[in-house]
RNA sequence: GUGCCCGUAGUUCAAUGGUAGAACGCUACUCUGUGGCAGUAGUCACGAGGGUUCGAUUCCCUUCGGGCACCCCA
């Protein structure tokens, strides 16, 4: 054999292994997004990650997609992106259909999705997010529902209402406000930015007049659109909103509305979701106009909040019952097991010969909550100790009654 | 992509310019048909590569990975 590097054990950098203990987790954070989704009568759609660069172009800038984004050209000369975002998709997709879609629309997915950044906490390479969507809707009636949906997904999670804040501004108060100051388009650019990291740090008042060329003293009253759909949130009983005049989220494509979500916990400093009304958006494909608002909502930071508020759900498997043998009955366990799947239980049976405290032992580990052992005396009585793991609890029944036993759990 | 910090058994940590310890875990036995407790024994590591040195896990460089700030935030 030639001599080779040795193989990295380490997933690529910025992304993660699923090992089944993971998986659980995130099948639990997707179970609760795809639930309270549903609830609110959201369909789900899915796309390839792959997409012409063109696409994020058009939108997003030369800057972003080839610094920040896996790109490439394919072996025909397309120059392809692995998808950072699902909103150019989603808003694609549409356009797409425009025709022969019944307007309002509401779309939900949970794609994964890439950017070539550094990584750091609540920040990897590879993530997944939640995509919630409503399209046609031109009233504060969506941007009501969208930021609803969204704190019925914290509530879905077991989140209370002091554990985050829902952060809101108006990008068209914002570009008003830009606009009586007399700021011309780049200096608007510039200087959305420095708001967006007022707070931070500590020269704002400074920087802000090296910009404007006076000091910054704008009226932060929450505007007339931001007033009303505060109100609206409060009758719903969505209290832990506040106006933020300086939020502002990066893209420029947000029309209206725009919100964010943090945990009030500073170890989790990033949003857990953020997005806005693009009411532009579908239309910049040429077809007749389309409004938009949506949101995504991490898994990473999701995940994150869960841990720290101790919201996690235990473990569970989704085997049910662990069947263990004695020598020469391992036949007699698989023929058992093969009765019970056909039933519907999720069965697994030990294949080694170890000695029955050993196979115990795994099932245990395993955290399978049932176990039973099949050897002489199962053979020749019918009958079957069934052991609840969890309560050290055992009952003798037939075949029949094993089904309903195990439901007691 | 830039700057700074970090990288020791499976995990959480410790020590040291002369090749490393603990706890938990894991394996086996005590226990010939039932895990969790206990006892005994055993197992496993200096992220990778190069340099300085008589000798490096320890110092230096590169690289990989993680964290923090910047950038950006979809």
């Amino acid at each position: 054999m030639p001599e080779t590097k040795k193989l990295s054990l380490e997933p690529y950098k910025g992304t993660r292994d699923f090992y089944p203990k993971d998986q659980f987790i995130q099948n639990y954070i997707f179970g609760v997004w795809r639930k309270v989704a549903e609830r609110f009568g959201y369909l789900e759609y899915n796309a390839s990650i792959l997409e012409e660069t063109d696409l994020y172009r058009a939108k997003s800038g030369e800057e972003i997609v080839s610094e920040q984004t896996y790109s490439f050209t394919d072996r025909g000369g397309r120059d392809v992106t692995i998808r950072p975002e699902m909103t150019p998709t989603v808003a694609r997709m549409v356009a797409q259909k425009r025709k022969e879609l019944s307007f309002p629309l509401r779309w939900f997915s949970i794609p994964n999705l890439f950017r070539y950044e550094r990584p750091q906490r609540g920040r990897l390479r590879e993530h997944w997010q939640l995509n919630c969507d409503i399209f046609g809707v031109d009233s504060i009636e969506a941007d009501v529902e969208i930021i609803s949906l969204a704190y019925e997904i914290m509530k879905g999670f077991g989140a209370k209402d002091e554990n985050f804040v829902i952060k809101l501004n108006n990008r068209r108060a914002l570009n008003r406000l830009f606009s009586e100051m007399g700021l011309d388009e780049e200096k608007q650019k510039t200087f959305r930015r420095l708001l967006d990291k007022k707070g931070k740090i500590p020269d704002f008042d400074e920087q802000a007049k090296a910009i404007l060329g006076k000091p910054f003293n704008a009226n932060l009253e929450p505007d007339k659109e931001t007033s009303e759909l505060m109100q609206k949130l409060t009758k719903l009983g969505i209290t832990n909103v506040v106006f933020e005049p300086f939020l502002v989220r990066g893209f420029d494509y947000y029309t209206g509305t725009v919100f964010e979500m943090y945990d009030t916990n500073p170890v989790n400093p990033r949003a857990l979701f953020g997005g806005g009304r693009y009411d532009d958006l579908v239309g910049i494909f040429g077809v007749e106009k389309v409004s938009g608002i949506g949101f995504g909502w991490g898994d990473v930071t999701t995940r994150d909040f869960l841990e720290t508020y101790n919201l996690l759900p235990e473990y569970q498997p989704p085997v049910k019952l662990y069947i263990c043998h004695l020598e020469n009955y391992l036949e007699a366990a698989n023929q058992l097991a093969s009765d019970l799947r056909k039933q519907g239980v999720n069965v697994a049976v030990d294949l080694t010969s170890r000695k029955v405290s050993q196979q115990v032992k795994t099932a245990d580990k395993e955290n399978i909550p049932f176990v039973l052992v099949v050897g002489e005396e199962e053979a020749k009585s019918g009958k079957f100790k069934l052991k609840n793991l969890k309560l050290g609890k055992e009952v003798v029944v037939n075949q029949e009654n094993i089904i309903s036993s195990l439901q007691i759990s």
